[in-house]
DNA sequence: CTCCCTCGATTACATTTGTAGTCGTTGATT
DNA sequence: AATCAACGACTACAAATGTAATCGAGGGAG
């Protein structure tokens, strides 16, 4: 169980580009979010690298070309995300988290309806 | 709608204890984390001045000695952490997250009974 | 009246983060 | 062969954050 690193706002933006389509390169992930930032390239090139030292990603080299690929998985960084918000904000208290989210964000029937069956299969 | 400020992890413990005791002076906020912290009495003062320069905080002094009060709710703080981190990790998609809280965490029978009321009221 | 203690204010300083520019190298272009 | 464009490395720099020490003033102890 190794720390795991923090993983910055920013530096989130470019791990979900990764997960999605790694491995990747740089070229890649300056394409995936030319949309919806307005990052400079030298900008997400920074945020790579310090993904490489964090260890948060690895990378393969070919023809002076790196194809970064996670060293962790989403589903990992993301449960400690949770635990971290769930630890700073609510002390920990699940239920009460669970609470404001379900009274406060809109959900459809159907994606009511999941929820409701999981927490059936957990009542036993 | 003014921009929130943002409230760090070391802030958030303070606010915490605002929250739960206002008004409070500097040493009820020291008192209240003794134990759990192992925080410098300037450190906690530091952190209740930012606090106070964000507008996150409010004072009343009398005599020499500020009491503390909050300036921002603990609902609107808890809700904009709750929006940064939905966003933040899982795009804004509130139901697979919710589905990750429920299968990973434990609840209580009445927990889940509660949640499954909310649900069905949130279901018309 | 004098000294000390306490309070908030101010200063300190390393690390992390956001945001980018410059540099040296190497493979491609003419 | 000379040039250039692109890549990762390195440098830059301000703001935020964690974590505290020091300072000046005023109130209480003696």
């Amino acid at each position: 169980m190794d720390e795991q690193p923090r993983i910055s706002d920013a530096e989130w933006e470019i791990m979900k580009v990764i997960w999605a389509k790694s491995p990747a390169t740089a070229a890649d992930v300056i394409h995936a979010l030319r949309d919806n930032k307005t990052w400079k390239d030298n900008t997400i090139k920074t945020l790579l690298s310090r993904l490489l030292q964090k260890g948060v990603l690895t990378y393969e080299q070919v023809n002076r070309v790196y194809y970064y690929s996670p060293a962790l998985t989403e589903e990992e960084c993301k449960r400690q995300e949770r635990q971290s918000f769930l630890q700073r904000v609510y002390g920990g208290a699940l239920k009460p988290m669970l609470v404001h989210f379900l009274k406060e964000e809109k959900l459809s029937s159907q994606e009511i309806d999941e929820l409701k069956k999981i927490l059936s299969e957990k009542e036993k």
